[in-house]
DNA sequence: AGCGCTCTTGCAATCGATTACATATTTTCT
DNA sequence: AGAAAATATGTAATCGATTGCAAGAGCGCT
């Protein structure tokens, strides 16, 4: 009943069980006999690895932490898919925790790495305290950090990130050849790098194409739903309106639209609103949403990716200590030409 | 810079690490002198605890695996965190995988309560192959395994759910109420076990009511949103049309509604809609959409706890083998009362 | 035959914490 | 005072895999 150790399956093959540990994790160095008759004993058994002792044997957790801000924000689930797929990949599984619930337990984000618990860090939270960052990136640990999706400006850690200030652009360039030239921008929460990042490109996007930017029409929001429903009442109150919104997420753009549709007006005909990230829901949303895609499986590997190179080799110097993803326009029905009406 | 242990702390302390671990984990056996120099020492050296050493010597992982069929569904996050917050009181870590993938890679669930990677699983997917779930059954580790949500019909694990039929039967009960006679049901994919339940109440509590039911009324979905627009076209062709819908999801509801939407009927006016689980984009729909609530940070915080008892005293018999979790019915405005027009 | 080489394999130490058992010390009770 | 009990601490085995080192086997070459 109780599960077969190495030493079982070395009596069993009538070898040591440095011969059977070597079979298993380096097949080349033994014999082709041996190698038939441990596969066997190990089959014979029901042999299974015991992951705790390799794990203080080799001194690897042989799993990776994944922190998020919040674990009920959908916008991670993809994210979390392509790590995981990766990870699993190499033996490796996924811890999950979330950067409340790890604050509120007092605990210390660098005593994941410290205590063999996992061999490396992926943060997709920004917007963590500057004495923590500053702490994660003092510890010796610190090579074992990535950030993904978001990161934080003037620390050294590596990243995986979309291209923030392209997607802004576009978004600016597809309203613009619709004919719009008078174009807001609805931000995420002040202080987030995201928010600055894509507003920041936003700001210069305009005045590139020498368009107008009144002040009112940088409406701040944070990303929520809600958020985009209180913008939806101050873009209505305004006296100059603009014919374009451009959301800094989707869920912005859906809280936006639906408050709009409240009080009946309409998306495009009224007024053209497109988001940020694509969504799965974007497709299904009335009307289908306009946006700026980001392959989030893609960030997802590509950060465990560059994680794992990091924890394998650590002594390498490795290349780029950023990978930025490609964005691109995913044009649906929220965003239209201008037409003469709304100039009035 | 190497991360100090048991030893470096028993020699600053002038104990033996017998000692020092006792004082760590069970201070009330040493004395308080003692129990002072070693606090100081551990404080002095830095020490964290070396959980892969701890594991393999106590035979415990200290994680918990939860295994999803799809990650990238945001209905899940809720219960995850649920779990986590749990779990991480106890001093355990949450491990995910999908079901999806651990058997692409060949895995055997299994393996991961085998190897020492973790000591209990939560399945949050009541899909599993028969064979899967008989060889789960059957292993001596079954009694570390519950099922959460979702369960399997004939298997004898542990399990957490909410009031399937009850929704259902509030869910009739509000429509009649309203005024509504001629009520129809969007269920979920065949075969999964929230939907058979929830299906076998309504068929039940429309009979308790004496209303009538065509066969048609019962239109085969499976909770996404696109089986929703599918289900609206039904309803549209239907000569004799349910003046409301009962969805077995609310992302089922949204589709209808959606699709509803862009064929002009209007919802509440032309038809009232339903959905199942109340996630949070429930409130923002338009029109807000009226549900029966899960609790699922509760689902996620029971689960974890059933699960716990069970690990650290696994021979003392738990009392129930099913918690049942209360739903209740949230009224917004995708449901309304009968009105004359309807009914032509 | 004897030497050196490669290829396999085994021995035994090691990772760092826990804990049964033994021992030393103090307290309690008659 | 002396025995028994209670308390505090140390000794050393143990969990199960990995790996440096040494040694044995087999081979070719001079």
């Amino acid at each position: 009943m109780k599960t077969s150790t190495l030493q079982d399956v070395a009596r069993v093959a009538k070898v040591s069980t440095a011969t059977v540990s070597r079979t298993l994790s380096n097949p080349d160095v033994v014999s082709e006999s041996t190698r038939r008759r441990v596969s066997e004993a190990v089959k014979v058994t029901g042999y299974r690895i015991n992951r705790a002792a390799r794990n203080l044997r080799t001194q690897r957790a042989h799993s990776v932490l994944v922190l998020l801000p919040n674990l009920a924000n959908p916008f991670f689930a993809t994210i979390l898919e392509g790590i995981s797929r990766h990870l699993s990949q190499l033996g490796y599984s996924m811890l999950i925790a979330s950067t409340k619930q790890v604050h509120d337990s007092g605990e210390r984000l660098i005593d994941y790495l410290d205590d063999a618990r996992a061999d490396g860090m992926i943060i997709l939270d920004g917007g963590l305290a500057p004495e923590v960052v500053e702490m994660l990136a003092a510890a010796p640990q610190a090579k074992r950090i990535l950030f993904a999706c978001e990161w934080v400006d003037g620390a050294s850690f590596p990243s995986v990130r979309c291209q923030n200030r392209q997607g802004a652009r576009v978004a600016v360039s597809h309203l613009y050849e619709l004919g719009h030239r008078k174009i807001a921008h609805l931000t995420g929460p002040e202080g987030n790098v995201l928010m600055h990042t894509r507003m920041d490109a936003f700001v210069l996007e305009m005045a590139a194409r020498d368009l107008e930017l009144k002040p009112e029409w940088i409406i701040p929001g944070d990303f929520s739903l809600s958020a985009g429903c209180h913008a939806a009442k101050a873009w209505v109150a305004m006296q100059d309106r603009p014919t374009a919104v451009f959301c800094a997420s989707d869920q912005l753009a859906m809280g936006f639209i639906a408050e709009l549709s409240r009080r009946d007006v309409k998306v495009p005909d009224d007024v053209s609103v497109m988001g940020f990230d694509d969504i799965e829901l974007a497709e299904q949303f009335i009307p289908p949403l306009t946006s700026i895609r980001q392959d989030r499986l893609l960030i997802g590997e590509t950060a465990a990716k560059m994680l794992m190179e990091r924890i394998v080799s650590p002594d390498v110097e490795h290349s780029s200590s950023a990978a930025v993803l490609p964005v691109s326009l995913v044009t649906r029905e929220s965003t239209a030409p201008l037409v003469a009406a709304q100039t009035e």
